[in-house]
DNA sequence: AGCACGCCGACT
DNA sequence: GTCGGCGTGCTC
């Protein structure tokens, strides 16, 4: 008697822990660990992931059921997948399914749908329902609830039996193509027998080419429809099957192949260690401080040759792809179609397709964004995290994890290196680098001597107080109209985290807020609605305030429309280019709006946070920043460290090319060190500075954190539970530890729950995880599902 | 998460 | 008496 231990896909407390199912004989040499199957779970039909085969069950052999269906032919979650989601799940508290599907393509998770079929006899308004056909979607019935009684009564009866479908999101697709029958000299014949005609005509083709031909193939040849076809295949003379392909995203053909660059001094230095660590096997994480145009990637592509060469795989990940399309061209142009692409703007299916050409071993490199990390490769030779410092490789919801530190998980598990890169590594890595945890690789020579942009700090107040109300300070203005002048490009970046463009009362002060959520509604020009970004929550925009009635209500807050607006009006010959989440929400607008800015289709780019990174463009010569410091007084701790960053970003997008380029940084707080240090590109200074604030507040790298929101509809009961966890944690932790809160969250209120937090602040709390799972199951069986506990550990984001 | 089971109030 | 409200507990 074969068993298999069984994940259920139902995410919740109760159900995460293994199944035991039994395998039927038929099926005995095929379930293997890793493969989903169907199983009957209670009433229902679910999928699930074998974890074990074994031969014995925990439970009484009464209860156990067999499995329903095997869902794959071979593991999507090999051994060390698997290992890699247990720790997951250890690692982030959340559910082993939940760590599972993170690690799959979302194509792979089911979809499921009840039928009713129709067995037996039943009341007439039922037989109405099928109308004539034996399957009955649910959703159908559930549109017509008077007959719901005697469905259920006749499936009590047997004459409708109520079945559960599991599908993937996505079907693999399918082409399908022709192939001849007959052998070539029968075929010959029989074509001779017909007369003249569209059916001899594709008889003759397949003479010509007898092989199998994609039936879209044949049409286009021969200008034909599939009426001829399909009479041939009636006659038995040809057959029509299906094949699976690829959607293809990129075209491999159109990537110009690239021979390896000669390195530098530097670059030569910096790749050695790496390619020595390839070579033998080491698990080594390297930290690659390089300055921004100091060429770090060429390292990359050469270290991957090298893995290559040793016949090993390569991931490498990327924050946000879709806006380095240059990205994808360099690495595809080097490795050509031995490279899948993982990109977020792709769709689902053409992920899946990606996904499984590395399963089926057909590429060994990836490039894409955080979940890249988990592509099943069997004999990884490297991890590459380009920009090692961005937040968009945490993931925010559950489960909750850093690529960073899954990457070096599979490279102990591979005995393979891990290189972190960045111009502006995070305070945590650094300081890893300064103790030898981590090997620091530093280049500060910028490729070709290139001078570093000159970059201008414009004090915002002084402006005002001399009189200038304008977003734009007079040097940004003047500068702006010499590049129109000259015919050269600017790039303006809005820094509007922050910001937000509320609506406010400016008789009374008042501010619209969600219902729902206390949270400023924020203004959308394209419908004229306010819109709360939690929870959708929308509303028309009022005429009058609801508080005093008065009609001067407007809306507050520098979103990129408003600048647009300003700039059309200041610079009416200007071409403007605006990206933000308005303009670029559609497939493909990202590429589009900056292939049109590159032809030099408009003069001006406008944009948020998204064109921060990875931009060249020979004709941009003037970057400006508008507003350098809103995030700088947002309750983050990091605040200084990434405005640091994305002022150092923002102007290594100037004169990257052989014009020499101007930086302006506009700012109300000029004096601040992560402005001051980020015009003059002292990371080492800056570093010291930040560590020094970091130590004497108590925060990473110096402590490690963990932050607890607990989450109900009431609020006491949000607060009375924060409290007694909070000293439930005091008595467990080390008295070290610092244990803050309750406070309410920064958001205390999300879809009509209100929100407490507690922040622990550690060195050392090996059993942390233990309690926190301990509190986490004792809560939720004491006050059910009303009351939600969710755990962060290293949380980026402190709302 | 679903879904059944079960125990109470408002109706033919 | 019965229909249906949702609180409780289980799913190999």
């Amino acid at each position: 008697m074969r068993i298999a231990s069984v994940i259920v896909d139902v995410p919740a407390r109760q159900t995460d822990r293994p199944f035991d199912y039994l395998i039927p004989e038929r099926w005995e040499d095929l379930v293997v660990p890793g493969m989903r199957v169907a199983v009957p779970f209670g009433p229902r039909k679910l999928q699930g992931f074998v974890i074990a085969v074994k031969d014995t069950v925990d439970v009484d052999v009464q209860k156990i059921k067999e499995l329903a269906d095997l869902l794959d032919v071979t593991s999507v979650l090999n051994e060390e997948l698997l290992s890699l989601g247990f720790w997951l799940t250890d690692e982030t508290l959340c559910f082993t399914i939940s760590a599972f599907q993170a690690m799959l393509p979302t194509a792979i998770k089911a979809s499921y749908k009840k039928q009713l079929l129709l067995k037996g006899s039943v009341p007439e308004e039922v037989q109405l329902l099928f109308r004539g056909k034996e399957t009955l979607d649910w959703e159908e019935l559930e549109k017509q609830p008077h007959i719901y009684k005697s469905v259920r009564e006749s499936i009590a009866a047997g004459a409708i039996e109520l079945v559960y479908k599991i599908k993937d999101r996505v079907q693999k697709k399918k082409q399908k193509v022709i192939r001849p029958v007959p052998p070539e000299e029968e075929l010959e014949k029989e074509a001779a027998s017909l007369r003249n005609g569209k059916q001899q005509d594709v008889l003759y083709y397949f003479l010509e080419n007898y092989r199998s031909v994609p039936l879209k193939e044949l049409k286009d040849e021969l200008g034909i429809t599939d009426g001829p076809v399909k009479a041939l295949v009636k006659k038995g003379l040809l057959h029509e099957t299906y094949v699976e392909i690829y959607r293809n995203p990129y075209d491999d053909e159109s990537f110009a192949r690239t021979k390896p660059l000669p390195l530098t001094e530097e670059q030569q230095q910096v790749i050695t260690p790496i390619l020595s660590s390839v070579q033998q096997n080491r698990h080594d994480v390297f930290l690659m401080y390089g300055v921004t145009g100091s060429g770090k990637t060429e390292v990359y592509l050469q270290s991957i040759e090298e893995v290559l060469k040793q016949g090993k795989e390569a991931i490498v990940l990327v924050p946000e792809i879709s806006l380095t399309p240059q990205m994808v061209h360099r690495f595809k142009g080097r490795f050509g179609s031995q490279v899948a692409v993982l990109h977020s703007a792709l769709s689902v299916g053409e992920k899946y397709d990606e996904w499984r050409k590395i399963l089926r071993k057909e590429v060994r490199v990836v490039v894409g964004a955080r979940s890249a990390v988990f592509a099943p490769f069997e004999n990884l030779g490297i991890i590459i995290i380009d920009e090692e410092h961005e937040s968009s490789y945490k993931q925010e919801d559950n489960p909750r994890y850093h690529a960073r530190e899954v990457a070096v998980w599979r490279g102990r598990y591979h005995n393979c290196p891990i290189v972190l890169g960045s111009a502006t590594p995070t305070l945590e890595s650094f300081a890893r680098a300064k103790k030898d945890v981590y090997q620091l690789l530093t280049m500060k020579k910028r490729m070709n001597e290139r001078a570093l942009p000159a970059v201008d700090i414009i004090d915002m107040r002084e402006e005002l107080r001399e009189g200038n109300r304008s977003m734009f300070s007079r040097l940004l203005h003047e500068k702006i109209l010499q590049r129109l002048e000259r015919g050269e490009q600017t790039v303006l970046f809005l820094n509007r985290r922050g910001h937000s463009t509320f609506v406010m009362c400016r008789d009374c002060g008042y501010v619209l807020q969600c219902p729902h959520c206390d949270i400023s509604l924020t203004y959308h020009r394209m419908n004229q609605r306010l819109k709360c970004h939690y929870c959708n929550y929308e509303e028309p925009m009022p005429n009058e305030c609801p508080a005093c009635s008065s009609t001067y209500i407007r809306f507050f807050g520098t979103g990129t429309q408003k600048v647009e607006e300003e700039l059309t009006r200041l610079f009416p010959e200007a071409r403007v280019i605006r990206m933000d989440v308005d303009t670029t929400s559609r497939k493909g607008a990202h590429e589009k709006l900056l292939g049109a800015f590159g032809e030099g289709k408009a003069d001006i780019l406008l944009g948020t946070q998204m064109i921060a990174k990875g931009l060249d463009f020979p004709h941009v010569t003037l970057v400006g920043v508008l507003t350098a410091d809103t995030m700088l007084h947002l309750p983050d701790f990091r605040a200084s460290e990434k405005t640091y960053q994305l002022l150092t970003q923002v102007s290594g997008r100037a004169g990257r090319h052989h014009l020499p380029g101007e930086v302006v940084i506009q700012t109300y707080t000029p004096e601040h060190y992560s402005v001051e240090l980020a015009k003059q590109q002292e990371y080492d200074v800056f570093f010291e500075r930040e560590m020094y604030m970091r130590k004497n507040g108590q925060y990473p790298p110096y402590y490690y954190l963990t932050l607890v929101t607990v989450s109900h509809p009431e609020l006491l009961k949000a607060v009375q539970v924060t409290e007694k966890i909070v000293s439930f944690l005091r008595q467990h932790c080390a008295p070290e530890t610092i244990i803050l809160g309750p406070a309410a969250s920064s958001i205390p209120r999300i879809k009509d729950r209100y929100r407490y937090q507690c922040m622990i602040k550690y060195k050392r709390e090996p059993n942390l995880k233990h309690v926190l799972r301990l509190v986490n199951e004792h809560y939720q069986a004491e006050l059910g599902k009303d009351l939600q506990i969710s755990i962060d550990f290293n949380p980026t984001m402190l709302m």
